[in-house]
DNA sequence: TCGTATAATTAGGATACCCTTATATTAACT
DNA sequence: AGTTAATATAAGGGTATCCTAATTATACGA
């Protein structure tokens, strides 16, 4: 039982736990249930180990899982996850702003230090960033307490050919992503415009700060928008 | 097989290899042998689990082990943790000086930090901080590359009464006696002069900065000197 | 209602660390 | 040379996390 304590001391073992409560935080929309086989997915772990997880993780109230539909957090649960997010998009703003990194690292790097930030850390770098609002990737940061600031967005997939706005955040973040749409000029703050939708909900051509891009479907979900005026043409 | 790449992305989990190579290095004294003991007591952990991991680690190449001698970093391990060390003391740098935090939590947040601090990252971080060549506590920051600064020292304890010196920094560094130490203005900088030291090798009497301080011997080891003019009273 | 795709579980392993309690070894001092 | 204190090993466990393959259970659309 002594071994417990001094591993937890050493090798501050809730990673993997951290991992997953935020994971499941920022997929699941407004209170949504969600499928294990996702958390799986974006963890790149089987659907097994994730199961397994999802067991310990309810056992220590953090979640409840309904089988067969999904997981919610409790909000012991949330209140964990939004205090890693919390962290990494401090993390984040630091590293763009400070340190001057591009976005996959950035997003990157914040992934390992979001787990070992005590809060006396965490508040003094918030206070050194001058209390920001938002990530880089235009992500809200949960403040210490009181409620995220909720926006009016809209998936740039469901916007018609002809609607305008302008990029407020990328959802659900990966490296990956990140990468693909910076090169792209997808940004918070970027004028979009949809030019064209091929058939069958295929690839949108927009107009993004200018400049003519082309981004599929899947891709477009994470993009969520702020619509600009409603001259909805088609 | 998969498994163990996986894994290690998840959770990098070199952090106890790491902690052990940084104590070695931190306790040895120009190519010493380290006894496992020494290196078992340091990090809190049984001297049957140290001899396993120091195995583990000449089998990685990091080290050799003469037994009932002791331990000596290999150019590889001596590598990787001048590298940790790196690390460590660029952050404690900016804990310090950005973000106004007080010794002993930026000694234990650097801990942890190090350990998730690819080279991209530390690089950048060097830079922000205007390449700093010392931690607080006075220690050198190893460069990436190229050797380190080595400074003629002598410990506090050697000093007789009478003798004077200055502080150049604090070694073996940890939680406990930073705090005791920031306590009585024991920092890099301070002037001190023995006044007094108590029978058979016992507590100093000593003048730190202007004030009266009383320090122990065992404690008095960890203060590296550099002495002032060599007026040796006794 | 029935079948099938999806989700969950069972079973059997692996790895990296860490522990305690013996039991050898060896360095070193008398 | 002999004894002893320090070191090292062996033996037996424990935990958390992850894996594959095979086997249930269930939801849901036809
Ligand atoms: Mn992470
Ligand atoms: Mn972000
Ligand atoms: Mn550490
Ligand atoms: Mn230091």
């Amino acid at each position: 039982m002594i071994q417990g304590k001094l591993m937890k001391e050493l090798h501050k073992f809730d990673e993997s736990e951290e991992m997953y409560l935020k994971t499941i935080a920022e997929i699941s929309r407004h209170g949504n249930l969600v499928p294990v086989t996702n958390i799986a997915e974006r963890l790149s772990i089987s659907t097994v180990s994730a199961s397994e997880m999802v067991h310990r993780l309810q056992d220590r109230g953090l979640l409840e899982h309904t089988p067969y539909k999904g997981v919610r957090l409790t909000d012991d649960g949330m209140n964990r996850a939004e205090g890693i997010l919390r962290r990494h998009r401090l993390w984040e703003c630091f590293l763009t702003e400070h340190l001057g990194l591009p976005w996959k690292q950035v997003h990157d790097f914040a992934c390992q230090l979001e787990h070992v930030s005590e809060d006396t850390l965490t508040d003094a770098l918030d206070e050194h960033l001058g209390f920001p609002s938002f990530c880089p990737h235009g992500n809200p940061i949960p403040p210490t307490q009181g409620v995220l600031e909720v926006r009016e967005t809209t998936p740039l997939s469901d916007l018609g050919v002809g609607q305008e706005g302008v990029v407020l955040c990328i959802r659900e973040e990966d490296g990956e992503i990140l990468d693909y749409l910076d090169a792209r000029a997808v940004r918070p703050g970027s004028r979009v415009r949809i030019e064209e939708i091929a058939p069958y909900d295929g690839p949108r051509s927009v107009l993004m700060d200018g400049e003519q891009q082309v981004l599929g479907r899947e891709v477009a979900e994470h993009i969520l928008i702020e619509l600009v005026h409603g001259n909805e043409t088609e």
